[in-house]
DNA sequence: GTCTATAATTCGATAGAC
DNA sequence: GTCTATCGAATTATAGAC
C-alpha cells in the first residue's frame, strides 16, 4: 500500500525538511510551556530566560510539523516525531503535556496576508491568489494543517482561527460594505482552500497540472468578485 | 476534549442514521466480494444468487459509511462499525478482507450530476451549484469521504475517481473547447469541494451561515464562468 | 533534563469450534 | 455463516532512576 513504511526512516530527520524557511516567520515561540512542571518563568512577556531545552523544543516542533503535515493527526505518532527530532519520546510529553498540546504548539501559522489597501482595487484579486499559491507551495505545513483540520476538530479550529485572525482583517479593509465582509471572506476562503485541497491534498491531476499563471488567470477574477463585486 | 466517547454508543446503530435515503441510490451492491473465500458466484454480472448474508453486508456497509464519515479513516474502527451493524467484527473481515476493502466497498458514491446540456447555458452554473448543495446536505457520506480523502490516499483516490467518472463527462459535454475541459473541471471541483470543506467539514461560521439562495447567488456565476467563459 | 521501563489500551487480523 | 477467544503489534501516557 501507500502507507508510510516505519522502517523507511529508521532515524534522523526527514528528507524533505523545512530548511528553516517559512518556519522562521512563525512567530516568537508560542509554545504552551511545560504544563505539569513548575512554572519557572512566570513573566513570559518580552524577556525570557532561554531554557536549556530550547533547541530540543524547536527540533520537536519542526519534526511535529513535518509529521502532522505528511501523515495527518492520527498517524503522526509521538514516537515518530521524537525519533525525527533525535529526542526521547518522553521529552515530548514533558514539554507539551500530550499529543493535542504538541499539535497546538506546532500549528502556529503565519499567512502573511499582504496589505490589499495599498493596491488599486482591480489588482487585489490577483495579488491575493498569487500570494496564497506561493505560500502554499513554499510551506508544506499549510497542507498538513488542511489534512489535520479535515479529521481532527483541534485542527479545524486551528484553520478557523488562523483565517479569522489573519485573513479577515485584510478582507474587511478591502470590502466595500462592512456587513458583507463575513460572507465575502468565507467565499474567498472556500475558493482558496478548495484549490489547495485539490492540488496539494487530493492531488487531482488537472488541478495539479495548472501552472501558476493559469491559476492566477482563472482564480483572480473569482476572488476579485467575492471581494468587491456588488452583492448578487 | 471533543473526541468521541466510545462509551457513548455502547451498542445499537448510530443516532444520525442514513434512514436508507441516498444510500439506496448508491448502486447495485458493488462490494468486492469475499476475497479469501471460495468464489461461489464467478458470474457477477446481471444475475447473482442472493446470499444469505446480504442483509448483514448491507448493515455493515451502512454502518461503515456512517463511521468513516464521522470519524475519518483511522479512527473508524472495524470493531465500532461491526457494533453499529449489530454484527460480529470477524464477519467484517470475512466479507471484505481487510479495512481497506471495507472502505472501498463503502465508498461507492453516486453524485447524480444532472444533464446540463438540457438547460440553456446561462442556467447551468446555478443548476450545478444547487444540485451539489442539496446533494451534500442530504447525504453525510459525502462529507465523510472528504474527511477520509484528506488523510488517506485510498480516500483521495476515491474522490478523484468519483469526480473523474461522474462529473467530468457532464462538464465535457457542456464545455465549449474540449481541450480546456480538464482545467475547467478542476476549477469547478475546487470551488465545489472548497465550499463543502468550509461548510461541512471545517464548519467555518460565516460559511455555515450562508443560506442556500445566498450560496447559489454567489457561487453560480463562478461555476458559470469556469464552465463556459472564454479562457482568460 | 534526560532516559529506561512499562502500564494500560486498543487495534487489525487469525484460528477454530459450532 | 456465525461467533468466541486470542495473538501480535502498536499506541499514548506514566513512574521513577540517574
Amino acid at each position: 500500500m501507500v502507507e508510510r513504511d516505519p522502517s523507511a526512516t529508521p532515524s534522523g530527520p526527514r528528507s524533505a525538511g523545512r530548511s528553516g524557511g517559512p518556519a522562521a516567520a512563525v512567530g516568537p515561540e508560542v509554545d504552551a510551556g511545560p504544563p505539569p512542571v513548575a512554572a519557572e518563568a512566570p513573566d513570559v512577556g518580552v524577556h525570557r530566560r532561554p531554557r536549556r531545552s530550547d533547541a530540543s523544543r524547536a527540533a520537536i516542533l519542526a519534526a511535529a510539523r513535518d509529521r502532522f503535515a505528511a501523515d495527518g493527526y492520527e498517524r503522526a505518532t509521538i514516537r515518530a516525531i521524537a525519533r525525527d527530532a533525535g529526542i526521547d519520546p518522553s521529552m515530548v510529553m514533558r514539554y507539551y503535556g500530550n499529543k493535542e498540546g504538541l499539535f497546538a504548539a506546532a500549528a502556529e501559522i503565519d499567512l502573511r496576508v499582504p496589505d490589499l489597501t495599498a493596491l488599486p482595487p482591480e489588482e487585489r484579486g490577483a495579488r491575493l491568489v498569487r500570494h496564497f499559491i506561493e505560500l502554499w507551495e513554499g510551506d508544506e505545513t499549510l497542507t498538513g494543517m488542511l489534512r489535520v483540520g479535515a479529521t481532527n476538530d483541534a485542527g479545524a479550529e486551528c484553520i478557523r482561527r488562523v483565517f479569522a485572525e489573519q485573513a479577515r482583517p485584510m478582507i474587511d479593509a478591502a470590502c466595500p460594505v462592512p456587513a458583507e465582509a463575513a460572507a465575502r471572506a468565507a467565499l474567498i476562503e472556500s475558493q482558496i482552500l478548495g484549490m489547495a485541497l485539490c492540488r496539494y491534498v487530493l492531488r487531482v491531476p488537472p488541478a495539479v497540472d495548472l501552472s501558476h499563471d493559469e491559476l492566477v488567470a482563472w482564480l483572480a477574477p473569482t476572488i476579485q468578485r467575492y471581494l468587491t463585486a456588488e452583492r448578487p
